[in-house]
DNA sequence: GAGGAAATGAAAATTGTTGGCAAAAGTAAA
DNA sequence: TTTACTTTTGCCAACAATTTTCATTTCCTC
């Protein structure tokens, strides 16, 4: 059975108090804050378990790699500025499902990552 | 200044000749047969320059990782198949590119991968 | 051809992730 | 509570993927 760890509690505290996505090294930082001793196996190990709880989603980034994200936020999408690599999440969905894939394909869920300027770099 | 190799030609012509992404151990493999001493180091080298020239493009499979796949197969996007795990190449856009993301963003680029069920997998 | 810069191959070094194990901590029954 | 049991942790070794180092080879220009 699963017990509940000061360790994965921190890991879901970060989660909530840093609302985008995060690296596992971003995840292991901001958990020192909370846990001292936290170790990164640990953060790997409870990662992959609050996936399989459906609490966390694993995103990939083109050139981040491996990105942890809360689930249950709503459907949303994500923006990468090539100037400042940061990534944002982006509200809504302009994606036309219905015309996204040819007739016979059944299309459960997809995933959109832009590419561009943000504002703040776009001046 | 850049210079015509063997090992590069050789790359080149094994994305030519599989028209799918292909996983560096696959060009790898494929460009072994062109040129026999093809070393692993400079495959990593060589789609590092095909992506700065635009040649190449990386894309993320959720399982299998990092792909390459030529640029200038006209738009298209992916579509993994969670039945039988392959990776199918959607042609077409059917996102909404102006409303993808909120005033300010300069969208320059995106990508899109589907999931759900292929036709001969849904039956 | 000769000279010089760039690219390659081989191996070491990094980086990212997983597995083993003894010690520490959570849970439930006594 | 305390005890007994099992999960989880931290540390570290083991992997895997990718990058770097460096001596040697190859390409390109003269
Ligand atoms: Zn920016
Ligand atoms: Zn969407
Ligand atoms: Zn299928
Ligand atoms: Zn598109």
């Amino acid at each position: 059975m699963r017990r509940n760890t000061t360790q994965r509690t921190a890991i879901e505290q970060v989660f909530s108090q840093h609302e985008r996505p995060l690296g596992v090294d971003e995840v292991l930082t901001y958990g020192r804050k909370l846990v001292e001793s936290l170790n990164q196996a640990t953060v790997y190990r409870n990662l992959k378990i609050l996936i399989d709880d459906g609490w966390l989603k694993r995103i990939f980034h083109p050139s981040l790699g491996a990105l942890y994200e809360r689930t249950g936020k709503g459907h949303h999408h994500h923006f990468y500025c090539h100037e400042c690599h940061r990534v944002f999440e982006i509200p809504g969905c302009a994606l036309r499902e219905d015309e996204a894939a040819p007739d016979g394909f059944v299309v459960e869920d997809h995933e959109i990552f832009l590419f561009g300027v943000c504002p703040s770099c776009a001046g």
